[in-house]
DNA sequence: ACACACTCAGTGCTTTCGGTTCGAT
DNA sequence: AAGCACTGAGTGTGT
């Protein structure tokens, strides 16, 4: 089919998709538009990786704009949603708006009822569903990316539970569901009452492999050889191979760790290979690396970055992914070694894939697990860049006949898992049962099993009473805790939702935080401290546990013990192994928060809880977004503290002691510059406003344009530093300079080491 | 001849991917 | 279970 062919998009809009060269439609793409993708029906495409999808999705959405409605693109992570509102954006020219709704980003407002086309998180639109946003029953065409992560015990239930809703909310919204080739589409497409355009087929071709001694067998009964020259490993003859042919590789490895090894050696094997000019470049990637973030992760990254190699994983700051992700599209970094982070976000292809692990440790299971096949075919799908390679290659690779063998029968020729259903878990069903109470989408027991039997759960459910017996098991948790209110039994039993209850459920709170907030809030004595308010918000399930490495236990019951009287809420016995253990991951955490908000550097952080930039700043974010949450549930009961908490908050956000949280308040004034103010006698916003322009400019490190600024901010009338000389004022000594009470040799020692182009970047609330 | 760098084998030991959500600026 | 980190012995290289 060709795109002329195309009827009911916007004008202009079919020239545009020739201007971009696509005259022909791709099969899976044509078969769509045949299902009626474009005339409003429901369609599920399950088809690989970069065959296309965003394609139908743009054919779906705008023709449903063109007949005068909007649409909702749901993708599972932030990253995505920036990515696809760029893509989208391309039609702004034919009219067609786009808006982004993210928890970081832009948040909601009626603006969004504007746009015409508005991307968030499947997280986002619950949260939008469950704060009445009226511009959502309006809609007229939801996309679904991703849709087979639904499968996620996680988050699947979200997504799930979201396209329940909106197709309740509105029986008229065409659904359009994008999936990766699964092993139950047709389940979905039954589900969403839709159209299946179920296909295997690429735009390019992707060989499947694996490789073995010094062959290379593909999934077409051919073999290559590929040679393991002397002590390199086989991962490095494999991104030799590719780079001899001018390629680039993917590495999938199962641990941090791994990856950043990984990284490190193959760096080795890439560097000899790289022109003076390539070394050039990646040396100024390096450089912006370095200026990103002070930690070894940095530095390590930097390094192997020089040498054309880098690592990719969730310990990273967002800025340095971007950083790889943009040098490996450039084609500057020859290989990335990478977790599965990868796998699931950005688009990066890579003429070849090595998926090196395909076991991965399993704390719950003891030991080491396969991967699954879906999760090792999207690794894979990630093989050949449409338009540049010939073909992808993806290879997975053994050290024995026998996994030789295995490798292929496993995840070569082996058809992905079925997605099934996760919601009739009590963690899913907690938080998803309040809201649909909260939001008066049920009334009663009935109208909420009524709701729920509208959810794939229920569709390929084999055990239908599990459901049931668990939503009663939920109902029963929520009325303890007060947030719910029941009336009689049985199906005409009324549920509805206490004002505690609506509160939880507006801050997108796990009711079981909100249960182990308040009950910690209620539970104190006297003035919480930060440290007790940053355990407790640690402890809830909202916030992912810091692992508890070797020796870490004594450290922490020892702690425990010693700050024991802090802590909100009676400590659990030793002898509870579970529980006591959670307790201490929570304190851990809790001590990595209280430590960023007693300006302990960020490498002093980093190195002291084992954890990347990335980490921290996904710690600090949680804890914000929960002290906040805490924060508000404190003014619902009346139970007091909103002062500390707030004060707690607005310190782990900043990252300042609580003297400093004025200064900080400053737009352009971080953590460090807030100290060096302070230190130069500045201590105040106000102070800030009649100071002596020298010694800002000096407390400033005699940056002009970053004290004009500042000056500005602080809402001074004359910011102007022209004719200003710096002024070196020495630190007040003692009092509260060095927060961390636990003295630190080398912060004295060099007290702005690492720390020379700090602009900006100190302060975590940038982005 | 010697210091130093590097490789290699062997041992022990640690290991455990990812991530959204508020509200205001 | 497996790879990494570490150790120490052995080898190679340059002065």
């Amino acid at each position: 089919m060709k795109t002329a062919d195309l009827s009911g998009l916007p004008p202009g809009v079919t020239d545009y998709l020739q201007a971009e060269g696509i005259e022909e439609l791709y099969p899976p793409q044509a078969e769509a538009v045949e299902a009626g993708v474009t005339d409003g029906e429901n369609v599920v495409a399950s088809v690989p990786t970069a065959s296309g999808k965003t394609l139908i999705a743009e054919l779906a959405m705008l023709s449903s704009i063109r007949r005068g409605g909007t649409a909702l693109y749901i993708v599972p992570l932030r990253a995505l949603a920036s990515e696809k509102k760029a893509e989208f954006e391309a039609f702004e020219e034919y009219g067609v708006s786009v808006g982004v709704s993210t928890g970081n980003y832009e948040s909601d407002g009626d603006w969004l009822a504007t746009k015409d086309i508005v991307v968030a998180t499947s997280e986002k639109v619950d949260s939008l569903v469950r704060n009445g946003a009226t511009w959502i029953e309006d809609l007229s065409c939801v996309v679904a990316d991703e849709v087979h992560l639904i499968d996620d015990a996680g988050r699947g239930p979200t997504l799930e539970v979201t396209l329940a809703k909106l197709r309740q909310l509105n029986p008229d919204l065409q659904t359009v569901a994008l999936s990766a080739t699964v092993g139950n589409a047709e389940d979905i497409a039954e589900w969403l009452d839709a159209e299946l355009v179920d296909s295997t087929w690429r735009p390019i071709d992707l060989k499947k492999g694996v490789h073995y001694g010094n062959a290379l067998h593909l999934d077409d009964g051919t073999q290559r050889e590929l040679e393991v020259r002397g002590s390199e490993k086989q991962t490095a003859a494999v991104v030799r191979d590719t780079l001899e042919d001018g390629g680039s590789t993917l590495v999938f490895v199962n641990s941090r760790r791994n990856a950043e090894a990984a990284a490190r050696r193959l760096a080795d094997t890439v560097e000899p290979e790289l022109t003076d000019e390539e070394r050039d470049e990646l040396a100024s990637v390096a450089a912006e690396i370095r200026d990103v973030s002070d930690t070894e992760t940095s530095e390590d990254l930097a390094a192997a970055v020089e040498g054309g190699a880098a690592f990719h994983h969730a310990g990273l700051a967002s800025d340095h992914r971007a950083l790889v992700e943009d040098a490996f599209r450039d084609r500057l970094l020859k290989v990335i070694s990478a977790t599965p982070t990868l796998a699931a976000g950005v688009n990066t292809p890579s003429r070849r894939v090595v998926v090196r692990d395909w076991r991965r440790y399993d704390g719950t299971a003891g030991g080491m697990q396969p991967l699954d096949v879906l999760e090792v075919h999207q690794m894979m799908g990630r093989a050949g860049r449409p338009g540049m390679d010939p073909y992808g290659e993806a290879v997975l690779v053994a050290s024995s006949h026998d996994e030789l063998d295995e490798l292929f029968d496993r995840y070569v020729y082996a058809d992905p898992e079925p997605v099934r259903s996760k919601l009739a878990a009590e963690p899913a069903l907690r938080t998803h049962v309040l809201a649909t109470v909260a939001t008066g989408f049920a009334r009663s027991r009935g109208e909420l099993l009524d709701f729920l039997e509208r959810t794939l759960y229920a569709s390929q459910s084999a055990e239908p009473d599990r459901l049931e017996r668990v939503t009663d098991d939920v109902l029963e948790y929520l009325e303890r805790n007060e947030f719910v209110r029941r009336d009689g039994r049985g199906d005409d039993a009324t549920v509805d939702a206490t004002s505690l209850g609506h509160t939880v459920s507006r801050l997108y709170l796990d009711p079981m935080s909100a249960a182990e907030i308040v009950d910690g809030l209620r539970a104190v004595d006297g003035r919480p401290t930060a440290l007790g308010l940053y355990h407790l918000v640690a402890r809830t399930p909202d916030m992912y546990e810091l692992y508890l490495r070797s020796g870490d236990r004594e450290e922490y019951t020892e702690l425990c013990y010693e700050r024991e009287g802090e802590l909100l809420g009676p400590t659990p016995s030793e002898f509870e192994e579970g529980r006591f253990e959670d307790w201490l991951s929570a304190l851990k955490t809790a001590r990595l928060l209280e430590d960023w908000a007693e300006e302990v550097d960020e490498d002093r952080v980093a190195e002291r809880y084992g954890v990347g930039p990335g980490d921290i700043r996904g710690k600090v974010d949680t804890a914000e977004w929960l002290l906040n949450a805490a924060e508000q549930l404190a003014n619902e009961l009346d139970v007091g503290h909103e002062a500390a908490v707030r004060e707690a908050r607005k310190r782990v956000e900043y990252g300042v002691g609580d003297e400093l949280l004025d200064l900080a308040g400053v737009r352009g004034v971080g953590r460090k510059r807030a100290r060096r103010l302070y230190d130069a006698g500045v201590e105040t916003r106000a102070e800030l406003r009649e100071a002596d322009k020298g010694v800002v400019l000096g407390a400033l490190r005699g940056r002009r344009k970053t004290a004009e600024n500042v000056l500005e901010n602080a809402g001074r009338e004359d910011a102007s530093m022209d004719g200003v000389e710096p002024v070196e004022r020495a630190a007040a000594d003692g009092e509260g300079s060095d927060a961390d009470g636990g003295a630190e040799p080398t912060d004295d020692a060099e007290p702005d080491a690492g720390e020379a182009d700090d602009a900006g970047q100190a302060s975590l609330g940038d982005f």
